[in-house]
DNA sequence: CTTGACTCTCCCCTTGCGGGAGGGTGTATA
DNA sequence: TATACACCCTCCCGCAAGGGGAGAGTCAAG
C-alpha cells in the first residue's frame, strides 16, 4: 500500500488528477483512512490507471471510459464506441483542414493585396419568411423605384404592417446590361392575399446562405458582390439560388447612390460542391 | 437602432453570444439605456460582427480577437498571427490524425483478437535516479538473484535506506538463449561510494518511455514483453536503450515464479522513428 | 389595463484538471 | 521527546465560450 505521491511518481500522473478520478469513480484507492482522509494505493491498480491513460489518448471522455470500466462491456460494444470514436476523428480532422484552408487563403490575399479585405463572408441559415412582393423586368437595378412604389401603394393601402428590412431580389442567372428580372420583397404578417402584381408568399428558407454586409454609397455596392462571389468560388462553394439584397439601412434620400451611411447585406443560397 | 433580439435574429447569433462580446469588449451596443439596460445595436455594426465571426471560424480565440479588433494591427502582425495559427492548425492536424491511427490500431486488434488486450502501454518521462547496482553475466534470468544477493548484501552492510522498488536492467540487445548480461539496482538516497562489484550512479532520464504493467505469475511476464513490442513497433517508435523491469510488487516466497500478486512495470526507452 | 413578447442581471453548469489557502499527519532528526 | 519538514486533506476559484433558467423589469398593441 502506497500513499498518493507515491502511485503519482510511479505513474507519472498529477496527484491532483488521481483525487479527480477518485472523485469521478474511476480509480478508487484501495482504502481511505476514515480519520484521516489519507489515500492508500496499490501497484496492481496501476493497469487500471494505465488503461484509463490509454482510452483517454484515443480521445474519449473520463464519463465514457467510466462506462467501459464499470459496465465490463462486452466487445461488440467496444467496437461500437471505437467505429463512433473513429467516425468523430475523421469529421473532427477534416474540420480542421478545412480551416486550415481559410487560414491559408487569408494569408495568400495578404500577400497579394497586401492588406485585408473589407468584406467578412460568413454562411448562416435563413428562415423562410412571409413577404408582399412585386416582381418585374426593369431596365436597370435603379429602375426598380417603379416596383417598390407599386409595392408600398398596396400595402399602405392595406395599412398591413412591415416586420422587416425591404429586400430585393435578382432573378437573372447571368449578368445582363439591360432587363433585370428584379423581385421587390416586404416582410409581413398579416393575413394578405395575392392580388394585381402583389404577390404574398413565403421565401424559402435556405441552410446555407453565404452573407456579407456593405455599407457606404451603394455605388460602390459591387465590390461587396465581388468580393462574395470570390470567397464563394475560393471556398469550394455554389450558388443555388437567387441572390437577395436587404436595405438594412436606407439612404436619406431615397436612391441616393451616394450616401455614405446606406447599408445592406448580400445573401447567396450555396451549396458545397 | 435595433434591439438585442433583432439583432440577434439579423445575424443569427444569439443574445446570449452578443451579451457575451458586449461584456468582452468585443462589440459593444452603440447604446445602452442606462434605466433599462437595454441593448441597442446600429445596422453598421455588422461588419465587425461578421469579422468576430470569420476569425473565430479560422480558430482565434475572442481575446486574440478582440486584440485584432482593437490595436488596428498592422498587415505585417496580422500575417505573423495567420502564419501561427496555421502551424497550429497543422500540428492539431497531425496529432489527430495519429490518435485515428491508435483508434484503428485498436479497432484492428478487436477484429483479430476478438477481445481486448490486457495490457496498456503508456509513454511517460523518467527520471534520472541515483542507484546502488551490481552487473552481471548470469545464465538465465533467474540466476540474477546472486547478483541480488551482492547487492543486498552490500546495502545492508552499510544500513542504507532503499527509496524506491528495486529494478532489473537487461542489456542484451538481442535475445540470448543463455548469458544474459543484468544489471540489478536499487535506488538509494544516502551518499554512497562505488565498492567492490557496487556501482553508485545516477540511471539515465528518458523523455519518453514506452511502459506496461505485468500483474500475475512471473512466469507468464513474457506475454507483456511481447505486447509492450509489438506496440513499440505498431506505434511507429524504436527501442534507444535497455529495458528496465521494476518489481514493484514482490512474490511472498522471493523467486516465487507463480505468484499471483506479482506486480512488475516494464519499461523501454523510445523515440518517434 | 392587461397581455404577451422582450429584455435585464445574476447565478450555476459544462471538461479536466491546476493553483492556492488553511489546516491536519507522519516521520526523521536533534 | 520536541520539532522541523515533507505530505496530505478538503474546500474554493479559475480556465473558454457561452447555455439554461430564475426573478424581475419594459415595451407595444388591443
Amino acid at each position: 500500500m502506497i500513499r498518493i505521491g507515491d502511485f503519482s511518481k510511479l505513474s507519472r500522473v498529477s496527484i491532483k488528477t488521481l483525487r479527480y478520478y477518485d472523485e469521478m469513480g474511476l480509480l478508487k484507492p484501495i482504502e481511505v483512512d476514515r480519520f484521516t482522509g489519507y489515500r492508500y494505493y496499490e501497484f496492481d491498480q496501476l493497469p487500471r490507471l494505465y488503461r484509463i491513460l490509454a482510452l483517454k489518448d484515443l480521445g474519449f471522455s473520463l464519463e465514457e471510459i467510466g462506462r467501459f470500466l464499470e459496465s465490463g462491456l462486452s466487445v461488440e460494444q467496444m467496437r461500437g464506441m471505437l467505429k463512433l470514436r473513429q467516425a468523430e476523428i475523421r469529421q473532427q480532422v477534416e474540420e480542421e483542414a478545412a480551416r486550415l484552408e481559410r487560414v491559408e487563403r487569408w494569408l495568400r490575399e495578404i500577400e497579394q493585396e497586401d492588406s485585408m479585405s473589407k468584406y467578412d463572408v460568413v454562411i448562416k441559415k435563413i428562415e423562410p419568411v412571409k413577404v408582399a412582393s412585386v416582381r418585374g423586368v426593369v431596365p436597370t437595378p435603379p429602375d426598380q423605384r417603379s416596383l417598390w412604389d407599386e409595392l408600398m401603394n398596396y400595402l399602405n393601402q392595406k395599412g398591413a404592417r412591415m416586420i422587416g428590412p425591404p429586400m430585393a431580389i435578382y432573378h437573372d442567372k447571368e449578368f445582363k446590361e439591360r432587363d433585370w428580372d428584379i423581385e421587390v420583397c416586404m416582410p409581413v404578417v398579416d393575413e394578405l392575399t395575392s392580388e394585381n402584381g402583389v404577390k404574398i408568399y413565403h421565401l424559402p428558407a435556405s441552410e446555407k446562405t453565404a452573407c456579407v454586409v456593405h455599407t457606404g454609397p451603394f455605388a460602390t455596392i459591387g465590390e461587396a458582390y465581388d468580393a462574395l462571389a470570390k470567397w464563394i468560388d475560393q471556398n469550394g462553394y455554389h450558388i443555388v439560388g437567387p441572390g437577395r439584397e436587404l436595405n438594412l439601412r436606407l439612404p436619406e434620400k431615397l436612391g441616393d447612390q451616394n450616401d455614405q451611411n446606406t447599408v445592406n447585406e448580400i445573401q447567396f443560397p450555396v451549396e458545397k460542391v
